[in-house]
RNA sequence: GGUCCCAUAGCUCAGCUGGAUAGAGCAACAGAUUUCUAAUCUGUAGGUCAUAGGUUCGAAUCCUAUUGGGAUCACCA
């Protein structure tokens, strides 16, 4: 459109004597009550005019369709310019652009943008929360790619702690030997099913200190369990080779559940990095911090930075015994990253709980001087909370993951069979259009919303598949193939003179295409590609509904129907990608 | 208590750097299928954009305060 914003600088220019930049001039969409597509706002334009927002409007309207020949038409309303243009403005766009082979391929940014995404931790089966995460970071990565970057999906896992010594030692106590095989459990599910017992037993032991008179967080402190506990993770720290061995046993449980679990979810990592060999860094990073001034020391000898002057506090950096604590060996990992990959910018997919901890994370490291530390991002996102509240892994009130997806595959089993649709299909193809449709429900749902807001799941209330979800734009692209399908390749060649609204409107909608990605690329938001392709596949169904494309008035006009029906087909199948969703042929 | 985030139709959400009468979906009601998939389409109804001020020709959008909800502020991770 810049040529439009040129010529409306010119206009200006002309009439009125003013200079305008054309990047300081912005258009808008023409509300669909009025005539046109492109609408200027002539109101900032009066004062130099000297005239009313009408004739402004008015003037710079004539002036703009002598100008250009792609301008058919306009009106004013009021103070808004309504801009028409051409049938053959809109053909050139959708034959010279959205039908050739590179549409929506953006051409590399040559930069390197890393997405840590997923991070779980192994003590316990992932679950609704951590499927946002989840899609969120895939996709981001989705559309960086497709915005032109070089992307690295990277894992932080979290291998090692407290928390995981619980689930070891409640197994260890109660497990009686048990295992993934024996007990017939997926792995990730039978270490979590220790981690809830250990927080049983461990209340059960402060109650009962409590009963005999210590304060409840005395008890915290002094239960047995707790103790053993601490005493595990320092034989960890250790190397014992005993409890070394039960905790890679474990994990190895966990990581082939959290596989089968990422293979349902359909996510990928290109690196994983594991905090059992990070968690020792930043040390050097404490004493780089030390010379440079950036740090201080306490009389106890602990490590402080003092962020008061930027509206924070202080933080400590190292504890007066010398080891670091969580922050620390963050500032480590980051080095590492950066170390390992030098990219340009690096995202962190963290719930907002984290929000004051990356705010220190980051400014500790332009504070150090780190060139690299205005590339990093901290892709908040609002917590997924159930209408009783916040879920809870200890207290076994989560939407597991592995149930979730069981649950969106049966449904999407109950409607298409309620449908009568899949007759002619084999049970595998059955199954795979199950898991698609159920998936591409749960993603849709958990994608379409702004990733920062927080997300409301009510477990008994199912995922809709009418309206405004996944199965809905999954079906409308059933319906396009479905119509393609029926004639042979289109190698038509001729073009079209005149175009319907429909038509229009959809041609409109698919030339938003690439300049959608790039802003849900610099905003990291999923939420407007669904939108987006929302949009396409509503536009689409309308244009389907109106207009018959097999039995189009001529030859000509069918093809061109073919071809933007395929058009429309593929950007609805690519930009579902970038939500990681996939689309069937048949539904 | 300090700091940060959120508040739009009964419900779930859009609303781009301020622009027209604030839009979708679900739920409700009324219609559309001898024709390319009705998981669709069309229509009706539904709003003091939390409240009060301010900036502006113009505010859901920007500023301030208030209310309500959430998060965070550990020698935890």
């Amino acid at each position: 459109m810049n040529f439009i914003t040129e010529a409306v600088a010119k206009a200006v220019k002309t009439l009125y004597d003013l200079d305008l930049n054309p990047s300081d001039i912005s258009l808008q969409e023409t509300r669909k009550e009025f005539e046109g597509q492109v609408t200027l706002v002539t109101f900032p334009y009066t004062k130099v005019s000297r005239k009313s927002p009408e004739q402004t409007g008015a003037e710079i309207g004539e002036f703009i369709k002598n100008k250009l020949e792609q301008v058919s038409d306009f009106n004013v309303i009021k103070g808004f310019l309504n801009i028409s243009l051409s049938d053959s403005y809109w053909l050139d766009q959708f034959y010279s652009g959205i039908l050739c082979p590179g549409f929506g391929t953006i051409k590399s940014k040559g930069k390197k943008v890393m997405v840590e995404y997923s991070s779980p931790n192994t003590n316990k089966p992932l679950h609704l929360g951590h499927v946002r995460n989840n899609m969120l970071g895939f996709s981001v990565s989705r559309i960086l790619e497709a915005a032109g970057y070089e992307v690295v999906k990277a894992n932080l896992v979290n291998d090692r702690g407290i928390h995981i010594c619980k689930s070891m030692l409640a197994w260890q106590k109660f497990g009686q030997g048990e295992t993934p095989e024996s007990a017939g459990i997926k792995g990730d599910h039978l270490v979590g099913k220790y981690y809830v017992i250990f927080d049983k037993e461990y209340k059960k032991e402060i109650e009962a200190l409590v009963a005999s008179g210590q304060t409840e967080e005395e008890a915290k402190k002094n239960a047995p369990l707790i103790k053993e506990a601490q005493v595990m993770l320092q034989k960890w720290e250790a190397g014992d080779v005993e409890v070394i061995n039960l905790w890679k046993t474990m994990n190895g449980w966990v990581y082939a559940g959290f596989a089968e679990t990422y293979k349902r979810l359909g996510v990928e990592f290109d690196q994983f990095y594991y905090e059992s060999n990070t968690y020792l860094l930043g040390k050097d990073i404490v004493e780089e911090g030390l010379q440079k001034g950036v740090f201080f020391q306490k009389e106890d000898g602990s490590v402080w930075i003092d962020l008061t002057a930027d509206g924070l506090d202080q933080k400590l950096l190292r504890r007066s015994d010398g080891t670091s604590v969580y922050i620390t060996q963050d500032l480590g990992t980051a080095q590492l990253k950066y170390n390992d990959y030098h990219m340009d910018e690096s995202i962190y997919v963290v719930g907002n709980e984290q929000d004051y901890h990356f705010k220190v994370l980051f400014l500790i490291l332009e504070k150090l001087g780190k060139t690299w530390a205005k590339g990093l991002y901290h892709l908040s996102y609002g917590m997924v909370d159930l209408p009783s509240g916040k879920m809870k892994s200890r207290e076994g009130t989560v939407v597991d993951a592995d149930d979730l997806v069981d649950e969106m595959e049966q449904t999407a089993k109950e409607h298409t069979e309620a449908l009568g649709k899949v007759e002619s299909f084999s049970d595998q193809e059955k199954f795979e259009l199950y898991h698609t449709i159920g998936m591409g429900a749960l993603k849709y749902f958990l994608l379409k919303v702004d990733p920062r807001k927080r997300l409301l799941f009510d477990p008994n209330e199912s995922v809709d598949f009418q309206g405004h979800t996944g199965p809905f734009i999954q079906y409308t692209h059933a319906r396009i193939r479905s119509v393609l399908n029926r004639v042979a390749a289109n190698t038509e060649s001729a073009r079209i003179e005149k175009l319907l609204p429909e038509e229009r409107d959809l041609i409109l909608l698919l030339s938003q295409y690439p300049q959608t990605i790039e802003s849900a690329a610099t905003g990291y938001n999923p939420a407007s590609i669904a939108n987006y392709i929302y949009d396409v596949a509503k536009a689409f169904n309308k244009f389907y509904h109106e207009l018959s494309i097999l039995q189009a008035e001529d030859e000509l006009s069918k093809q061109f129907r073919l071809q933007l029906s395929a058009a429309a087909g593929s950007v609805i199948k690519k930009g579902m990608g970038l939500l990681g969703i996939d689309v069937p042929e048949r539904m």
